[in-house]
DNA sequence: GCGATCCG
DNA sequence: CGGATCGC
């Protein structure tokens, strides 16, 4: 399933912005619970980062 | 440190 | 191949 939705995230370049992200996946320890990440590029630099995305938004490519 | 992911 | 992501 593609991105869509935007997620409101803070970029490395220091700004707050509504970005789709490229692909959100689940990152779990053995056991215990974890957190969705999303990979996203920064339209600024241009540069990708990761950070975290709410629980509810669904995993994507 | 663990987990997945992939850019640098 | 390592960094960086988060919270436990």
């Amino acid at each position: 399933m593609p991105c869509t939705e935007k997620v409101k995230v803070k970029t490395p370049s220091g700004r707050e912005l509504e970005l789709v992200p490229v692909k959100v996946w689940q990152l779990n320890p053995r056991g215990r619970k974890g957190v969705k990440v999303g990979l996203f590029q920064d339209p600024e630099s241009g540069r990708y980062f990761r950070t975290k995305v709410p629980e509810n938004y669904p995993l994507c490519s």
